[in-house]
DNA sequence: GTACGTGCAAAATGTTTGCATCATT
DNA sequence: AATGATGCAAACATTTTGCACGTAC
């Protein structure tokens, strides 16, 4: 498990110091979008010195390395996602962010018109990274 | 212009005060998403007076009524948006936000499974208001 | 007239930065 | 040994709140 992570950090040529470990494995250890703060708590259970600095700085080398990903929400605390992969999110009432069943991501994505993400780049010029769907408001809340 | 607002506001039982109207009237004058610090300076031009935690305050009436919206960013600043219709955002790779053409947006929405939004809720257990499809990182940057 | 909105300044929250020290390569 | 990461605290940015006053209903 370490050396899978040393690995993938070599690889990315990151420093592998054992807070980013730390950080990395917490990240990958949740389906959940943890926050820097709630990576912070589940850190310093097992390495109590580690500081929030340090953790933002993590996450902002994993992100930049695209080992992780930072993932949108209305109300704007930062979420992180260790799945780099393409697949939907589900942004809900109150703002959790959870990840959308296989079969039903899969249903989507394989209905999505072809070609779309290149076509909407070319339309807009500019390389784009997610497209959110904003749902009207249902019945009264 | 001013009329339509005031019966707007007056549907949703909101106070309709100067301020408020300035705010969004300036939201729904453009295609951007702005963030509460762009309204706030493109409503100083007319009300100087005007502040900005009256800002924040107007567009949280709005959004809790269903006048207007907040769009998620990954950079933790929150955008507005006066189209309240399903529609699209495409994110741009420095967290602009854009709306998706009307056509490729149609050619999405029309090819989504059909009952997505009941099927995912039911499954998940809670109201969803987005659905953010996060593409994983193309070539080198 | 009352309930609610406003402006201001201060507080709360979330994130970044500067710097001396320490660890990885 | 050199480069870059850490921890701390302070700076910074964004959003929220408390309170006295004013305005829409």
């Amino acid at each position: 498990m370490l050396a899978h992570i040393r690995s993938l950090f070599a690889e990315k040529r990151l420093r592998c110091t054992s807070q980013r470990t730390d950080v990395f494995a917490a990240l990958t250890s949740t389906k959940a979008h943890p926050t820097a703060e709630q990576l912070h708590r589940m850190v310093q259970e097992r390495s109590p010195g580690t500081s929030l600095a340090t953790v933002y700085n993590t996450l902002d080398a994993l992100c930049e390395s695209g080992l992780a990903r930072r993932v949108p929400t209305a109300g704007g605390v930062a979420r992180f996602d260790a799945d780099t992969s393409d697949h939907l999110h589900a942004v809900t009432a109150d703002d959790e962010v959870m990840d959308v069943p296989t079969d039903l991501c899969n249903e989507v994505l394989c209905s999505m018109p072809a070609g779309l993400r290149q076509r909407l780049e070319s339309r807009l010029g500019t390389p784009v990274r997610h497209l959110s769907i904003q749902f009207s408001d249902g019945p009264v809340e």
